[in-house]
DNA sequence: CCGGATCCTTGAGGATACTG
DNA sequence: CAGTATCCTCAAGGATCCGG
């Protein structure tokens, strides 16, 4: 059975279906709040209240809810150690810090646009 | 007056803040929907229908409101031809191929792990 | 201290219809 | 064809409490 090719114009990632995996990975991680995590964890292993302080705004719920997700995706380490109180550690694994740097990208990105995206706001609301 | 300067590991975005112009604009950017379109995008010039097909699973009022935020930011040229029916082209300004980079690192990053984070998720669910 | 469970509110987002 | 508006639904997300 001959399979049909599909040229891609970049670097074909298939995240044109919906349905595949690449795209439900997407999905996961092309947001907000996983990305600020992230961001915030940097190369740094913080616990949970430290980390939600890094995070400014994210609730209780929102960070505890993609942690999970990013643990589940392994991009992020969870470390229970069995004291008490408990103490949990977060830290990027391998594949985290790999997007981490992406992400360090769009970060750079938003601060070299700041000017040119809020005089083009001005613009677009008058 | 003194002003405590802090450190910051990475490249000095103050994302940390959630009243930002930074940390308004990454919200807007970092989703899903918006990322995707970008992607869709890339260095062509495609007219809405044709760009809502280039994007599996978006709604139509997704991709007009997006593209209409994408515009405000000044990511995205809005070209309408006074013809009838009317056509418009969108195509990517130079800040927004800029953006494009980095996403396309984040598709790159996707399909690079796709392995290691299925197998984590198996892990993980199990 | 960590984080799951529960309740409740708001807004994201889909379907449809209508204007230019 | 492009795009806005309207209605409707359901899930995202906040506040709170409890249990480990």
């Amino acid at each position: 059975m001959v399979t049909k090719q599909l040229k891609d114009t970049s670097d074909g990632v298939d995240l044109r279906r919906a349905d595949s995996l690449a795209r439900e990975i997407f999905s996961d991680v092309a947001n907000k709040w996983a990305l600020l995590i992230i961001e915030a964890l940097g190369d740094d292993t913080l616990r949970f209240t430290r980390l939600r302080d890094g995070v400014e705004g994210i609730s209780h719920k929102m960070l505890s809810q993609n942690l999970r997700m990013l643990e589940r995706n392994g991009l992020v380490e969870r470390t229970v150690h069995p004291t008490v109180p408990p103490r949990v550690d977060y830290a990027l694994t391998e594949p985290g810090r790999a997007l981490r740097a992406t992400v360090d990208g769009m970060c750079a990105w938003t601060q070299r646009h700041l000017g040119h995206i809020e005089a083009s706001r001005q613009r677009f609301d008058g």
